[in-house]
DNA sequence: TATGGGGAAA
DNA sequence: AATAATTCCCCATA
């Protein structure tokens, strides 16, 4: 009997010889199902009914370190799947789960040692790249040449076998502070139960196996507070990487105000002054900036400067290529990477899991979302036909242009007055790629628009009165990917976007997600123009969050003024 | 000291 | 596969 045959009776899963695994979103047990091999598979496409997940040696390396055997996976598989686990892919995971720790990086007084058995120790020799990095006498021991530390993890990684790196770390200046127990005005802080697994998980008792690694923690969940924490276990001078200046100084302020570090001990590091203090927070364009004749990383020697035993990597999905080079240089510095999704979209996943270190913590945004601490959401995609006359056109132009008549497509605009009328009463925001469709919409809805040009005193007064709901609507273009200080909203609607960017729309849907005061759930809505490129690219960029457990309801936007939605209020 | 443009990056 | 938009750096100018 087919195993899709009854829909009540079957399972879940369906592992294939070519070590993907499938997700029937409608069998009895999928969400379940999901939350157990997402820590272990990374989803790669999630049309409506069918998710296909992928085991590859980095998910299954992070899971290892995670703590999870080979036996366990196997059996959760095995589990939820309909078909049985082929022999194939058991072997598969026996064989990488196996890997992870088979070398290890050892130190003895000044020098760095490889340690792995004989069978593997033959297979890394059979490495060039691998060799070029030991000193020549490799036959009785597997010294490492002076500063390889980076570059023989990255080359191992490169030939199948992740480095449990045991060499330890600079311990770095002492530096003398406690945590506040509650603000100014008395409310008190409390570090929540996951953010402090989550830095004990990267402290690791002080220990060496610890002090190196990722931490994934959804928008909104208090990262910083993770970093605050760890600093805390530590209390060594610390280095603080961000994305923009906004960022830089958010961590200040949230270090005042958690920390009793006082305003001359915390230095932000930007153009305006360089000023190192035993915590300094730059932004990673800082340290990327080079001298135009010279193409010198004339910052990176901010690495240097002071004696750090901490190096945070705020939203290291983000994380430069030439701040990998240093980085690799620097592994005897204790780092941690912190972020929400830990996907790149240049791919380069292995380079942070060898060089920052694995993921050593990791909270499905679900979990944060039944406890409360991120407001409940649904997300809806709402298909709109493209007109004629636009038809037409786009069926002439060329790729090119095809993306951009798709995206912009007048449609749209109908479908988004109606789903203002529906939501009056709201915080909506309206988010959008294109300046120019952005202006139109601006005009159209009179609503105002923030883009690039605002200048920073237009923008503060705008979010100011959209947060007392003087405004209730505000069109913004990509700013809202970046800029902190944008007021919550419990509804967006996005109506364009970059193609592949998982973190954009994971980083959009956050805009919403902090938890409302009544208690009230939000509304994403995206509106897609159907049969063109558009809904290729909106369905790429829903992967992370169909990862994260978020269904998209799809609506034809024909029927929309027919089928009333449910007011974010009621809504799940 | 403030303002604006060029350039680079992801 | 590539574009558009944004941000931040430095430096020139006033």
């Amino acid at each position: 009997m087919s195993p899709l045959a009854d829909p009540r009776s079957r399972l879940p899963l369906i592992v294939q010889r070519d070590k993907s695994v499938l997700l029937d979103l409608h069998a009895p047990g999928a969400e379940e199902a999901r939350g157990r091999i997402s820590r272990f598979a990374e989803l790669v496409k999630s049309p409506e009914h069918l998710h296909t997940y992928k085991l590859s040696a980095l998910s299954l390396w992070n899971a290892a370190y995670g703590g999870f055997s080979a036996g366990q996976i196997v059996s959760v598989l095995e589990q939820d799947s309909a078909t049985g686990v082929p022999k194939e892919v058991r072997a598969y995971i026996e064989e990488m789960i196996g890997r992870a720790g088979r070398v290890r990086l050892l130190r003895e007084g000044d020098r760095l040692r490889l340690d792995a058995d004989a069978e593997i120790r033959a297979k890394i020799l059979s490495s060039q790249a691998v060799v070029s990095l030991l000193e020549p006498d490799f036959h009785e021991v597997l010294w490492l040449k002076p500063g390889v530390r980076g570059l023989i993890k990255q080359a191992l990684v490169r030939v199948g076998f992740p480095v449990e790196d045991l060499a330890g770390y600079e311990s770095g200046d002492h530096l003398e502070f406690q945590l506040r127990s509650a603000d100014p005005e008395n409310r008190p802080f409390a570090v929540r139960d996951y953010q402090e697994r989550a830095a004990q998980a990267f402290y690791d008792r002080g220990s060496a196996r610890g002090g190196a690694g990722v931490i994934v923690l959804p928008c909104g969940a208090g990262k910083t507070v993770v970093g605050i924490r760890s600093m805390h276990l530590y209390q060594v001078l610390t280095l603080v990487l961000t994305t923009n200046r906004s960022a830089v100084s958010q961590w200040k302020r949230e270090l005042l105000a958690r920390t009793t570090l006082r305003d001359d001990q915390i230095a932000e590091y930007t153009s305006e002054d360089k000023t190192i203090r035993p915590v300094t927070i730059t932004t990673y364009q800082m340290l990327t900036w080079r001298k135009s004749d010279t193409d010198e990383l004339i910052h990176f020697e901010l690495f240097r400067r002071a004696n750090w035993g901490l190096v945070i990597y705020d939203e290291v999905h983000l994380l430069p290529a030439p701040v990998f080079r240093v980085t690799a240089e620097l592994q005897a510095k204790r780092r941690l990477g912190l972020t929400a999704t830990l996907v790149r979209e240049d791919g380069k996943e292995d380079e942070v899991f060898t060089l920052i270190g694995p993921c050593r913590f990791d909270l499905p945004w679900r979990e944060l979302e039944v406890r409360g601490f991120i407001a409940e959401a649904k997300c809806v995609e709402v298909r709109v036909p493209l007109d004629r006359g636009v038809r037409a056109t786009y069926e002439e132009a060329s790729t090119r242009f095809r993306i951009r008549i798709a995206a912009e497509n007048p449609a749209k605009l109908g479908v988004l007055r109606r789903l203002l009328e529906r939501h009056q009463g709201d915080r909506v925001l309206v988010i959008g790629q294109y300046t120019r469709q952005l202006g139109m919409v601006s005009r159209d809805l009179n609503a105002p628009l923030i883009t690039g040009q605002t200048p920073n005193d237009v923008r503060e007064d705008l979010y100011r009165r959209f947060r007392t709901g003087e405004l209730p609507v505000l069109v913004v273009s990509k700013v809202a990917n970046f800029a902190i200080d944008l007021p919550d909203a419990n509804v967006a609607i996005q109506i364009s976007g970059t193609f592949g960017s998982r973190q954009e729309e994971a980083q959009r849907l956050g805009r919403v997600l902090r938890p409302k005061k009544d208690g009230g759930g939000a509304l994403f809505y995206t509106i897609v123009t159907e049969g063109t490129r558009d809904v290729e690219f909106s369905s790429h960029r829903q992967l992370f969050l169909a990862e994260q457990g978020y269904a998209y309801e799809i609506q034809d936007s024909r029927s929309l003024a027919a089928s009333p939605l449910m007011s974010p209020r009621t809504c799940r």
